[in-house]
Order: C-alpha cells, then structure tokens, then sequence
DNA sequence: TCTTGACCCTATAGTAGCTAGAGGGTTTTT
DNA sequence: AAAAACCCTCTAGCTACTATAGGGTCAAGA
C-alpha cells in the first residue's frame, strides 16, 4: 500500500503521516525501488490507533508512551491508567479556566452601551486597567 | 523608563516586550544614547491593555485591531462589540468540546480493569480501532 | 512513442505567542 | 577597578501540523 492509499484510508493527510513518521510514531516502512514508502495492515493499526488518540487531545510524546506499552505488553499497565486520570484533570481544569473566561467576556460585552464612537466604547475602557 | 522597570511594573517579560515591539502593539520608543529603549506613561498604558486583553485570551492580531480603536476614537465601534461577542462564541464552542472529550477520557478510563499487564490493558485495546 | 496527469520524494518555511540562549556592550554598585 | 546587573540583537526552540518549491516516477491515452 502507498501512502496515498493509507492517506484515503484513514483520513489522514500526506505530510502528516509523513511527519508521524519523523517524529518517530509511526515505523519507517520498507521502500519500493524508486524510494516509495510501502505500507502493511500494521502501519495502518497504528496509524488509527494515533489518531483515535489525537482526537482525544493526547499529545505525540504522550502516544509514543502508549505505543510503547502496546509494543511491549509485558509491562505494567498503571501509567497507562494514570496518563489518562492526568489528562482528565487537564482538560478539567482547562474547562474552569474558560468558564471564567467567558464570564468576564460576558460582562465586558454589557459595557459597550450602544454608542457609536470609539471614545464612548464601554468595552474599550474596561480593557484600559489590567486591575480591573 | 527602561524596559526593565516597565517589565517589573506591568509584570510582563522583557522578551515579551519586545516580542510585542516588534509585533507593532507597542510602539517603538525612542531610545538612549547607548541604544536603550526609554518608555512613558503611555506605554506602560498601552501594555497593560495588552495584557489584560491577552488574560482575555484575544490574539495579538485583535488586540492590534482594538488599538486601532483606542487611536482612533472616531471610529464606530460596532465592530468592537461583534469581536467580543465572536470570542465568546468561540469560548462556548471549546466549552462543549471539551466537555465531551471529559466524558470520552472518563468512558476510557473504566477500562484498564486493574490488569498488571499492558497485554490485557483495557484502555489500550479502547485505543485500537479509529471507529469503535 | 510521447505526453499528460496523478502520484511520490526531500527539504524548507510558516503558523501563535512566547521563551531561552549566544555573544556582546553599558551602567551601577561595591 | 572590578563585578554584578542590566541592556542590545539575532537565532532557535516549543506543538502539531500545513504549505510551498523543485524535482522524480508511473499508468493511461493519443
Ligand atoms: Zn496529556
Ligand atoms: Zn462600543
Ligand atoms: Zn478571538
Ligand atoms: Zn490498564
């Protein structure tokens, strides 16, 4: 298979299986005699498995672990487990953050008052004092 | 004012502001016969507003287009109110992402089943398929 | 057979918003 | 005078891609 074929297979773009590829998640396939990159099953696992990955927002260096541990199943699981309880307090905390981000942009939303010049701009003013 | 004294006052970065200099949010001060850059009042205004907009999360690019507004008080400021109003959108939207990426790490993270071993991981084997 | 188009390759640069470092000059303090 | 603390420019690094440029290869049609 060519990278054009696992390209339409799993949605994945070009440059970007290519650049699994360097940043060594995905293994370096074997060449067909004019350089092409020739793909198996396997490559096409992983390639979902690192995808199915990133759509949950984990990072490359995070997927090279689990890619790991699939790689070697004699090891012990937990830092699998915990990698993922880690990366829920993440996206937790990062789910406060915005909540508050979007009440101040709330409230600075009421300041413009309807006035038609820059000068007047409730919002503009607010943003003057970064105490507030 | 040198740089330093404005970086302490405004607690933003020295890099950073020149970072911001060279952006053009901050305008060029002059400087000091050794090259120093010598800052006002104005400037230190100027920062803060950046900074408070960028504890807004709004981009260097909006922030350049607010104080295009600031300088130019005759303005309607319309689109001032339409900017803040996109950005909570934008806010809600990342919201409700990552609140379901949350349910979807939560769903994962039942799976390990307290297995020693990465072979019989539960996470893992979630991880496999880009569909299911 | 020649050409056209679709495909493949590498290498480089860009994105956002900083942050860190190298390598050097200046000012202030001891 | 010497040392610490400050300033300067330039460059590279971070994440996870994306987009070029400039070329080589392959299959099908005229
Ligand atoms: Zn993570
Ligand atoms: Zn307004
Ligand atoms: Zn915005
Ligand atoms: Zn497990």
């Amino acid at each position: 298979m060519k990278i054009g074929e696992l390209a339409k297979k799993t949605g994945v773009d070009v440059p970007t299986i290519r650049y699994y590829e360097q940043e060594r998640l995905l293994a370096p396939p074997p060449r067909s005699s004019a350089g092409y990159r020739q793909y198996e099953a396997t490559h096409l696992e992983t390639l979902q498995f690192i995808r199915h990955c990133r759509s949950l927002d984990i990072s490359l260096s995070e997927i090279r672990m689990l890619l790991n541990y699939r790689e070697n199943p004699e090891l012990a699981c937990d830092a699998v487990n915990q990698l993922i309880a880690l990366h829920i307090d993440q996206v937790r905390d990062r789910i406060t953050q915005l909540q508050q981000l979007e009440e101040q942009l709330l409230a600075l939303q009421g300041r413009c008052g309807e006035q038609r010049y820059a000068k007047d701009c409730g919002i503009l003013e607010s943003l003057k004092c970064s105490v507030g």
